[in-house]
DNA sequence: ACTTCTCCTGCAAACCTTTGCAGCCAACGG
DNA sequence: CCGTTGGCTGCAAAGGTTTGCAGGAGAAGT
C-alpha cells in the first residue's frame, strides 16, 4: 500500500538507484533530475523505509533510553530532552521502563540492541559487570554513575551536596543529618562522601540514615529516625525523600524550617509547589539528556554537529574519540524549607561540634513519641571517601 | 559480527529456513532438530533481526506514542503502563513528544509510520482532519478525545467533574467556577457541559473561565480572575492547574478551603503532596494505557490474549472488529481542599442561585486589590451542550 | 510391492534499500 | 580527430529474514 522507492522511479522513469541517491546522495543526481523525482515522491507520498536502509547500512536511525522508573519525576525532563535532541538529529527514541527489576534491564538492552545504533541507560541500580557485558552488544552512554571505559554524563552532585552542606553550616547548624537513597547508587556514594567532608570541614556532626527506596514514602518513614539524631537539619538524597520527610515531619508536630532544616536534591518541579517551597539542589537534567545523546551520536561519524550546548559543562577527559565523561554542575536553589540554626538564636555553652541532646535545640511541641536518641548523633563516616 | 541466522544454520547443519522456523513455527520443526538449533543460537547469541524481519513480514512489533508533554505529570503514569503492557505482548514503544506543536506531530506520524504498527495519540490539541488522514496511513488509537471512525479510549471526565460540582453543591456552595483548559481539548468540553449539567441541576450558578494553559502557570495567573467571580468554590481543569490556583490564591490572602473550595482533576501523585491536600477527580491513567495498546494490538491478529484489565470499563460500542470506543470511568477522592460552603455557616437573604457581590462570602483579609467584580458572576454557557 | 499420507527439511523468491562498479554521453584539450 | 575527463545514470549484489512450494524419507494402508 505505501509508496516504495520503485513506485517513484517507475512514476519518473528513472532508476530506482536514482532514487535513493536524490535522498542519500542529492549531489550526485542532476538537478533537474533531482526535481522530477521529487515532485514524484511528494506526490505519492513517498518514505524510504527506514528498516530497509536500516538493513543494508547498518544504522538504524533509533536510540534506546532505558529508564529506571518513568513515574519518577526526575525523568521526565531528561527523556523529553533527549528526545527532542534526538529528533532534532533525525534520531527516534525507544524508550523502556525497568521498574527497577534487573532481569527486565538485560532482557530489554538484548531486545533493543539490534534495533537501535545506542543506548542510553539511565538506572542507578544496575550492576556493573552487566553493563560491560552489554557495552559489547552496543554502544552505551551511562547516565548519572561511572563504568570504567564507558563515556558518561554525570551530574555533579558531589559539588551541590557541598553546596548544600555550607548553606546548612552557614546558618549556624552543628547536627546534620543525611537521609540515604538506595543501596549500589553512585550518586548516592557521591552525595555522602561530599556531604560528610562539608560537614566535617565546617566541623559540624553529620548523621547519614539508610539506604532507603527514593520515595516520598522513603522520606515519611524515615521522619522519626531523623528526630533521633538530634539534627536541626537534613538533606536528603531526593526531593521525592526530602518532600515525604517534610509530610512525616509535620505529622510528628516539628515546623519546617522553624524546627529543622530540610534541602533535598534535584529540583523536581514540584519543589516549587510544597509548602514550604523546598530548598533543593537543582541538577541539570534536560541538559543531561541533550548532552548524553550528543555523546552518542557523536561516536557515530555521520552527525558532524559539534557539542555545544549545556552551559556550565566541564569535560573530565580527553574529547578523542572514547570514553569521555562530561560532568554537569549543579547549583543550590534556596527557597523556604532552611532556616537559621539553633547556634544563631542564642550561644550556648559547649562548642558547637558536640553532640546536644537530640531535640533541645527545637522548641516543638512534643509530639507523641518521647524517647531520647539511643546513640546520640554519630559522627560522620570518613571510611567512603574511595570511589 | 552479530551472529546471523547464516551463521546458526551453519553451526547446526541445517537450512537457514529450519532456523528461521525454529523461532517463528517451532511446531514445524522436529524436536530434536530444534533443540540443536536452539543451543547453537544460544550459544553464538544470536537473535533475530527485527528489522529484517519486519521488512518481510510488514509487522515491526513497535508501537508509537505520541505524548504532547511528557513533562506533564499526568502523562507519565500512562506512559508507563503502556510501555509495560506492550513489553508483555514483544512490543517496543517509541516515544516522541510533541511540545504540543501541530506541525512536528504530523511529521512525526509520518515518520514514525514505516516503523511501527500503530500509534497511540494523546494530544489533545492536533485537529481532527489532520487525524483522520493520518489514520489512513497507520493504524491508530486516540486518547482522551473522539474522532468519529477511530478506536479511543476515553477517562469520562465528564461524570467525575459531576461528582465533584455535586460535592460542592452538597457542601454547601452556591456560586462556583470552572477553571477551563485549553481551547479544543475533547476533556475541557466534556467536563465544560457536565459541570454546567450538574450546577444547573443543583440551581447554583457556575462561571466558566478561560480557555487557559493547563499548566501551573495558567492557574496562577487566573487567581485574582477566580476572586472576582465572587466563587466560593472552584473545579479547575486539571490539578497542575488547580495547584496553580491555590498558590495564586494564597498569595491573595484567601485560604483554602475556609475562603475558597477547590477540586481539581487527574488525581496526579503531586496532589497528594500540597498542602492542603487536593480534593480531585481521579483518572485511570495507568489503566488507560494498557487498553490503549490492548486496543490497538487486538486488531491485528497475532495476539490472542483477551482484554480484560482495567476494572471498571464500560464499553460503549460493539467489539466487533473496528472503532470501538472505551471508556474508563473516574472517581471523586476527597482530600482537604475542600469545605463547607457559605450557605452552611448563615443562611443570608438572597436566594443562593443569583449573584453576590463577589468575595463576600469570604471574610478573606483584604488583599491588594479591591475592584468589584466588573460583570458579576455570569450564569452558566448552556449552548455548549451539543458535543 | 505400490500408493498415499505425514513429517520434516531444503530451495528460492521476496521485502526495500544502498552502493561499488561500469557504462554512456558531452565536452574538452591536444 | 582522438583520447581523456567528468557528470550522470543504470546494473546488480547485498543485507537478514520469512514463507509457499516441492522433495525426501519413512510409515501406514491396501
Amino acid at each position: 500500500m505505501p509508496a516504495t522507492i520503485r513506485d517513484v522511479a517507475r512514476a519518473s522513469g528513472v532508476h530506482i538507484s536514482t532514487v535513493s541517491r536524490t535522498f542519500s546522495a542529492p549531489h550526485l543526481v542532476n538537478p533537474e533530475t533531482r526535481n522530477r523525482v521529487l515532485a514524484c515522491a511528494e506526490h505519492l507520498g513517498y518514505r524510504p523505509n527506514r528498516a530497509a536502509r536500516a538493513l543494508i547500512t547498518g544504522r538504524t536511525h533509533n536510540i534506546g533510553l532505558i529508564i529506571a522508573d518513568i513515574a519518577n519525576p526526575f525523568f521526565p525532563p531528561l527523556i523529553k530532552a533527549a528526545e527532542s535532541q534526538a529528533r532534532q538529529r533525525d534520531y527516534h527514541i525507544f524508550i523502556a521502563d525497568t521498574n527497577e527489576d534487573p532481569a527486565a534491564e538485560e532482557d530489554l538492552v538484548h531486545a533493543l540492541a539490534k534495533q537501535v545504533d545506542g543506548v542510553l541507560l539511565c538506572s542507578p541500580r544496575m550492576s556493573n559487570s552487566l553493563i560491560e557485558q552489554l557495552s559489547r552488544e552496543v554502544p552505551l552512554v551511562v547516565i548519572n554513575r561511572q563504568v570504567t571505559g564507558l563515556p558518561a554524563v554525570v551530574m555533579d552532585v558531589g559539588q551541590g551536596a557541598r553546596l548544600a552542606v555550607e548553606h546548612l553550616t552557614g546558618l549556624g547548624h552543628r547536627e546534620l543529618a543525611l537521609l540515604g537513597g538506595p543501596r549500589g547508587s553512585w550518586t548516592n556514594r557521591e552525595i555522602r562522601r561530599a556531604a560528610t567532608a562539608a560537614a566535617r570541614a565546617a566541623d559540624a556532626s553529620l548523621t547519614v540514615l539508610g539506604p532507603n527506596p527514593p520515595t516520598e514514602g522513603g522520606g515519611i518513614a524515615m521522619a522519626e529516625q531523623v528526630r533521633r539524631t538530634g539534627a536541626t537539619a537534613v538533606l536528603a538524597y531526593n526531593d521525592l525523600m526530602a518532600i515525604g520527610l517534610m509530610e512525616g515531619l509535620d505529622s510528628l508536630g516539628l515546623r519546617v524550617p522553624q524546627d529543622i532544616s530540610v534541602v533535598g536534591i534535584d529540583d523536581i518541579a514540584l519543589s516549587r509547589l510544597t509548602r514550604p517551597k523546598l530548598t533543593t539542589v537543582a541538577t541539570p537534567t534536560a541538559a543531561a539528556g541533550r548532552t548524553a545523546v550528543d555523546m552518542l551520536l557523536q561516536h557515530d561519524g555521520s552527525s558532524t554537529a559539534r557539542a555545544g550546548r549545556g552551559g556550565g559543562r566541564t569535560s573530565t577527559a580527553d574529547d578523542r574519540r572514547t570514553t569521555a565523561q562530561v560532568s554537569l554542575q549543579t547549583e543550590l536553589v534556596i527557597r523556604d524549607s532552611t532556616g537559621v540554626g539553633p547556634a544563631a538564636s542564642a550561644d550556648r555553652p559547649g562548642t558547637a561540634a558536640t553532640a546536644d541532646r537530640p531535640g533541645a535545640a527545637s522548641p516543638a511541641r512534643p509530639g507523641p513519641h518521647g524517647h531520647p536518641a539511643p546513640g546520640g548523633a554519630t559522627a560522620a563516616t570518613p571510611e567512603s571517601v574511595a570511589s
